[in-house]
RNA sequence: GCGAGGAUGGCGGAACUGGUAGACGCGCCAGAUUUAGGAUCUGGUGGGGUGACCCGUGGGGGUUCGAGUCCCCCUCCUCGCACCA
């Protein structure tokens, strides 16, 4: 309301456009330099620009932590709140198939229509150091940390069976194939051996796990990532093939002490010794079996067939602990990968060998006391009997004795499995960061030297992938075929791609020295801005987007590049808004907002207090257009508290009155915590409580007030604080103010209101000053006309009485 | 099947360590004002009786003077994992 409008109106649109510009012209929210200062990094997880711009799920998360940043800043706190964009991956790319448009292009396209639309809703991000992915002086790092983990032994070549999706002419991560389709497009996977780069993620498996135990993360996160992870205690048992010295069969169990309790082994149809073991007799069965097998898809395997199936191979093995015949099996309930892709089966104490037993008329025995084996497994503890010298342990020592026994014998050792693998590291597209790898006629690879860094993605003419597997870069003579700049060899490039994960493992990192050219981040700047104190994005990356980027931090902390174990020390995950018809928003249901068309009718103000006051940050909750009418309306009523129809002041020079001092410092005291504590909405409730009070009061807003109320409110609806503080004649901008002090003595009040009960029920309300002692209480209540009536009726037999809370009467009837 | 989280008015949601259930907002109803503005203001709005009475937080039990909140059993919903030995 800068001088020179006509009326009074709250005209948002111009509103946001002056301050917009301001906040951009004059850097205002840039981190500051000042270490002295205490930081607090608070992070986005970085958009995929894609070409349908924001959908309203972005700015959720967006605002949260906006509104964090901001806050942070008026408690005096050095902020760094940095945006940047996750732009590699396969819509440019399948884009530019379709219309030969360069991924570049549409890339930076849909770049500066997200940072148009991020800007338009007002956030305090410090543009300076935006950070884009597929700008080689990004990856050049990425690159670089690629080198670090290739030269400690932590990146290698695999020939393994991957995903190979025809359709889309690549292979694809096990995270991208959902039920036997790929994540993207729906495409039917297959699977087929193929030579991929392989990051050693399992080496750090028991870090990945420890440490989570030490991060304010949702509980859920971490279970999920446990369990990922999944890692297993037991041991690993060699059982001899009868007849054949050559063969032992290697088995993990998580149960040594059932060992005794074994009454048949299973093999997974994969398992290499197969072939050797099985008998003349059995051969066509089991060869039938594995064909059958492996014509069935995944999905087939894990969803669609429960029942179990197998055939005999005829071999039998010798159980170590006592010398018993034990069948061999085949089953596809046992997968190649995991563990050793063999079982012992108890089928007494294991449900999956129990159903088998039961199918196939094995014997169950029962080695652990406690349930009815011949009925079903029994699974808890209890005392192991039939076991021999393990009798009359209880499991836990049981297994710890067995495992002993079977390390003294040679029989087997103590072993721990994961059901995380290594990561398979390699894309056969062209829109992502080039390996910088050599490979050498004699087949040996070697790296690009770290100042010849980046290895530039080259211009090509076609976008489709060779069908064979290969990239489209391998099409690229010039670019592919090249000299080794250590020894002047001709070598070839690797024309394989980093997956898209690689550009977010680290992003953060690199907001706190974007243009550092010599190093990753420089190592003082790492050590006062990291960890990041809080990090909001949507469960979707509760696995895999903060799985890989703690891999890589661990790794850049054994290189001593980051000074921290962790990266994230908070985490929250929003969550989902739904469209107005209670489904998840898409474009076939026709239910997506668009938050341009928001903005511009009730404004970005609105816009920002509607969806945090929607409900709880985590909530899943749906939509609805006309909500943005009660935040849109407050707004009006703050401006009005300020402004008259005709653009005068109404701020009132008068001394407020008591209720209203109350009434304010109750409402600074709930939003100071309600922020501090994520509860966005309950604060927005009661900043509008405040303006409902003045509002009724009908004198506009205290003078002595205004400033400290615009603070309160510029968190979450900054264009209208400033303006209004403008409007005041405030010359400083609000961004940097100090958050105002509650004054505790207008919390306390003089009066309460004591509800009375009797027997529980609610018969009359007192007000009782705020020291009543229960005697007084007791006593006014009995004064009541209406309640000693009630008295009358019975005899009271017990009378609870808390001060300041509540006052019961029991009474029993005559 | 396993793990996690939920269930409160027509709707989104409040409710601190058990202490007046339904704050705040949407929507709706009535009125005022101005009148063509996606306005504003005031009052009302859980259900039933329609006077101060009863019933109400998914269902059933329990603990307690008192339960949305604590305990037990059940139903349903959402998310994740899914033959991991």
């Amino acid at each position: 309301m800068t001088q020179g409008d006509k009326t009074g109106t709250y005209d948002h649109a111009a509103v946001e456009a002056r301050w917009q510009a301001r906040w951009m012209a004059e850097k205002t929210f840039a981190a500051k330099d000042d270490r002295s200062l205490p930081k607090y990094y608070v992070l986005d997880m970085f958009p995929y620009p894609s070409g349908d711009g924001l959908h309203v799920g972005h700015p959720l998360s967006y605002t949260a932590t906006d509104i964090v940043a901001r806050f942070k800043r008026h408690r005096g706190f050095n902020v760094l709140h940095p945006m940047g964009w996750d732009a590699f991956g396969l819509p440019a790319e399948q884009y530019a198939l379709k219309t030969g448009v360069h991924p570049a292009k549409t890339t930076a396209k849909n770049i500066s229509n997200f940072r148009r639309q991020l800007q338009s809703l007002g956030f305090s991000y410090d543009w300076d150091r935006e950070v884009d992915t597929t700008d080689p002086s990004y990856y050049r790092w990425t690159q670089w940390i690629f080198l670090q983990l290739y030269e400690r032994g932590l990146a290698y070549q695999a020939e393994i069976p991957v995903n190979w999706c025809p359709e889309m002419g690549t292979v694809l991560a096990n995270e991208e194939v959902i039920d036997g389709k790929s994540e993207v497009g729906g495409f039917p996977v297959v699977r087929r051996p193929m030579k991929q780069w392989m990051l050693k993620i399992t080496a750090y498996a028991d870090r990945l796990l420890e440490d989570l135990d030490d991060l304010d993360w949702p509980e859920h996160v971490k279970d999920m990532q446990r369990n990922w992870i999944g890692r297993s205690t037991g041991a690993e048992i060699d059982f001899p093939v009868e007849g054949r010295d050559d063969v032992t069969l290697r088995v993990f169990t998580t149960r040594p002490d059932t060992l005794f309790g074994a009454t048949y082994m299973v093999v997974a149809p994969e398992h290499p010794a197969v072939d050797s073991i099985v008998t003349d007799a059995q051969r066509e069965a089991v060869a039938a079996y594995r064909e059958q097998a492996a014509a069935k898809s995944d999905l087939e395997r894990t969803q669609l067939q429960r029942e179990k199936t197998g055939v005999a191979t005829g071999a039998h093995a010798t159980n170590p602990a006592n010398g018993e015949r034990l069948p061999i099996w085949v089953a596809d309930y046992v997968m190649t990968g995991y563990g050793t892709g063999a079982i012992m089966a108890v089928p007494g104490h294991d449900e999956r060998d129990h159903e088998f037993a039961t199918t196939f008329g094995l014997p169950i025995r029962e080695v652990v006391s406690g349930g009815d084996p011949s009925q079903e497994a029994w699974t808890g503890d209890g005392t192991l009997v039939n076991s021999g010298f393990l009798d009359g342990l209880e499991v836990p020592a049981a297994k710890q004795r067995m495992t002993a026994w079977l390390e003294e014998q040679g029989h087997g050792v103590a072993a721990v499995h994961t059901k995380l693998r290594d990561w398979l590291f390699s894309r056969q597209r062209y829109w992502g960061e080039p390996f910088p790898l050599l490979h050498h006629d004699d087949g040996s690879v070697s790296t690009v030297p770290e100042a010849d860094l980046p290895v530039r993605l080259p211009d090509v003419e076609r976008y489709q992938p060779s069908g064979t597997g290969e990239s489209p870069l391998a099409t690229v003579t010039e670019w592919v075929e090249t000299t080794d700049p250590v020894s002047g060899e001709a070598v070839r490039r690797e024309t394989h791609t980093m997956p898209q994960w690689a550009g977010s493992c680290w992003y953060y990192l690199r907001y706190i020295d974007p243009q550092n050219e010599e190093r990753l981040v420089d190592p003082e700047l790492e050590k006062y801005w990291m960890p990041v104190d809080l990090y909001i994005g949507g469960s979707e990356h509760a696995v895999l987007h903060l799985l890989y980027a703690r891999f890589w931090h661990k790794v850049l902390y054994d290189v001593g590049v980051v000074s921290t174990k962790e990266p994230f020390r908070q985490l929250l995950n929003q969550g989902m808004i739904l469209g107005e018809d209670g489904e998840k928003m898409s474009k076939s249901r026709g239910n997506v907002i668009n938050p341009d068309e928001i903005v511009e009718r009730f404004g970005a103000d609105a816009f920002r207090l509607y969806e945090m006051f929607m409900g709880p940050l985590t909530a899943t909750k749906p939509w609805q257009t006309s909500g943005l009418n009660g935040t849109h309306r407050f707004l009006k009523r703050v401006w009005r508290l300020f402004v008259d129809q005709d653009g005068r002041s109404v701020v009132d020079d008068g001394e407020p009155g008591d209720e209203v001092l109350r009434a304010f410092h109750v409402t600074l005291d709930r939003v100071t915590e309600d922020t501090s504590e994520l509860s966005f909405n309950t604060a927005i409730s009661a900043m509008m409580e405040f303006v409902n009070v003045l509002t009724r009061d009908g004198r506009g807003m205290p003078r002595s007030l205004a400033r400290e109320f615009l603070v309160m409110l510029e968190p979450y609806a900054p264009h209208v604080a400033e303006e209004l503080n403008a409007f005041l004649g405030g010359e400083t901008l609000l961004a940097w103010e100090p958050w105002p002090q509650v004054d505790a003595s207008f919390l306390e009040e003089d009066t309460v209101d004591v509800p009375v009960q009797i027997n529980g029920k609610v018969r009359t309300v007192l007000k009782l000053p705020a020291g009543a002692d229960p005697a007084a209480m007791e006593q006014r209540a009995r004064a009541e006309t209406g309640i000693a009536a009630l008295l009358e009726q019975g005899e009271v037999v017990k009378v609870i009485a808390v001060p300041g809370r509540i006052l019961n009467f029991v009474v029993k009837p005559r």
